[in-house]
DNA sequence: CGATCCTATACCCATATGGGAATGCGTCAA
DNA sequence: TTGACGCATTCCCATATGGGTATAGGATCG
């Protein structure tokens, strides 16, 4: 199985370096793939291939403009990545509730305590 | 060569969904890996492979407790994907300030004003 | 020291993936 | 319509990855 496809989940798309440049370059503005190959310093096709990652996820749209097919950025999907690692954050954030530490250690300690019990009764 | 290796990179550590869960129910708690395995739902070799990407990333410490291995959360790792995806906050946030619209507006109109350019001049 | 429990590894396999080169295709200019 | 340009695809290949099964390791208990 390998891992679900890049093409269905955001997680996955980003998680190539490239494609998180382009998303970065995006930022500043739609750019044509040549434009994106030369900044990225990867050849067109790969470009293509990772645009078409993002494409599939809806990570951004693309439409022509004269001979050349323009991205644009639509980071509205990362939006869940966003609050996903967001509700990690007092583990970064030194100012987090002291009480809220305090019920995270009780719940551990009823943990261990529960996991002896355990090995007393079945072990 | 296939993407940078899952045990170096924090985003690519969190693209696998198993893993992501891992990390979830660590949340609430350290846990042991067969807890985990039967949480997750799946066999306890797999549960310890994902735990191994996670530890060598950093995002999860572990300690012998009695005669099982205990695992913890350690999220810090998780700062920077927050930090990122917060990059593109405004372009899901409908409330974001119209002038700096205004200006993502000019700057494009003046990069396609360029590209134009250019091709006028090179092609 | 031997038996047992908990995990981590080693293997083997199917598959997803990214890179490079070549090529197909639609669009625009002449 | 022909030729050039800009991209998307297709092949082929090396490798990373996850799953399943079997097995090695380390620690605890008797």
């Amino acid at each position: 199985m390998a891992r679900a496809a890049t093409t269905s989940d955001v997680f996955n798309a980003i998680a190539e370096p490239k494609r998180r440049e382009i998303l970065m370059l995006l930022r500043d503005g739609d750019l044509p793939v040549m434009d994106l190959s030369l900044r990225l310093g990867i050849p067109q096709p790969g470009t293509s291939k990772h645009l078409r990652v993002l494409r599939e996820v809806g990570l951004v749209r693309d439409h022509r403009e004269g001979k050349q097919r323009v991205y644009g950025l639509d980071a509205r999907g990362l939006r869940s990545v966003h609050e996903w690692s967001g509700g990690f954050e007092r583990f970064w954030n030194e100012s987090f509730d002291r009480l809220d530490a305090y019920v995270q250690d009780l719940k551990q300690q009823q943990q261990q305590t529960e996991r002896r019990h355990d090995e007393e009764q079945d072990g």
